[in-house]
DNA sequence: TAACAACTGTGAAATAATTAACAATTTTCT
DNA sequence: AGAAAATTGTTAATTATTTCACAGTTGTTA
């Protein structure tokens, strides 16, 4: 396996999600157009980012849940697992602390920033929230590799800036304010706003 | 202009709010290649976009900004504009509201959803809270027509289920949990661990 | 004013992603 | 056992998206 498109890393990480849920109600096997069904693609598109990624079902049983989300594992996790920091303890920064804390062992997001000293030294779901200020401090001391801008939009390329500075790898951008990073550092943005316009004219065009 | 690709869509909606920035700081014209850096896309891509949408720049003096934002504007926004609902009224919920309120015309978000009763008879940031069991009632009386599902994923099915007998057009899905809908409603999901996971696999695989 | 540089607009080529089509295999039914 | 149905794996075709390459235009400089 060279080099999975992107989309299917998407996939694959939905996948996971999908096959984690049936694990838990005690299935063992599946097909792929029920997978496909769960995520509104087709069941070809299924076989084949599984295809991708080498595994095989059976015939007439389809893919066996363990092993595939045991294999998606190694795909898109590393073993040491990699820590996390939300920057920005808004409403959007909380909520990205408490829909990810304790779901995923290989993903733990361990530390928050802001700037506002009423958030400082507060244990939000288990993080704890920190001075802007000591950004580069902790990132090393914690080990942090990716962060998750959910600052106000004015804020982001300072703060993008500022991470770049501390070392970090990987920057998911929630702002509506994209950043500039160095192209050694992956950057990912998105923008609810634009969702929402999307779902709009697609509303209006289709009807 | 007969069908624009959905990638243009997107774009375009990030150009424009690029664009209005621009605008608010007295800038009347801008280059392709201007407006590529700041999308981290490339100069012939914003020009295809722009030439798909049928506008035509200035050689030598690049694009009218105000004329590409109400060209924009034309396209993507509807005359009248469209109400907007927020069901969930959480960390994520309050984020939306907070976010968007005031900043575009032709989207408001005029009414949040909860079931928990403390949520309810308040008001977020201008938008009012509302018992979950009074959404078909208070979607048919506001006229709304796209939704967005900012509750735990676990009460997504039921929700979608919900919003489509109330005559919902479209959804935006926050949750991780995929939902079912006819296909004459426009559906958009996106999953914040899959983002996640993303940047962490790029993290993991680029260095 | 001639040469140069800086842009736009776009057909054609390239790349990426999806879908069609079908052989191969296994189970079930008669 | 033979036929029918269900399902995977995969090549080839198709569709979608991006990029190349360059003609054409306009301002600037010498």
């Amino acid at each position: 396996m060279k080099h999975l498109p992107h989309k299917t890393i998407e996939r694959l990480s939905q996948y996971r999600r999908a096959l984690l849920i049936c694990a838990a109600k005690g299935k063992t096997h599946i097909f792929s157009h029920e997978i496909a069904k769960i995520q509104h693609i087709t069941p070809v598109q299924v076989r084949r980012d599984i295809m991708l990624i080498g595994y095989t079902g059976t015939l007439r049983k389809g893919y066996n849940i363990q092993e595939l989300i045991d294999l998606i594992g190694d795909i898109i996790d590393t073993k040491e697992g990699l820590n996390v920091a939300v920057v920005g303890i808004g409403n959007l920064g909380r909520a990205m602390i408490n829909y990810f804390n304790g779901k995923r062992t290989k993903l733990s997001i361990v530390a928050g920033f802001d700037s506002n000293p009423d958030k400082i030294d507060r244990i939000y779901s288990g993080v704890k929230g920190y001075h802007i200020d000591r950004l580069g401090e902790i990132i090393k001391k914690e080990n942090i590799s990716i962060a998750i801008i959910t600052v106000p939009a004015g804020a982001a390329p300072d703060i993008a800036e500022k991470l770049v500075s501390a070392g970090i790898k990987g920057i998911l951008n929630y702002t509506p304010k994209p950043v500039q990073v160095p192209s050694n550092i992956y950057l990912e943005e998105y923008d609810m706003i634009t969702s929402l316009e999307k779902v709009a004219f697609f509303v209006k065009t289709h009807i």
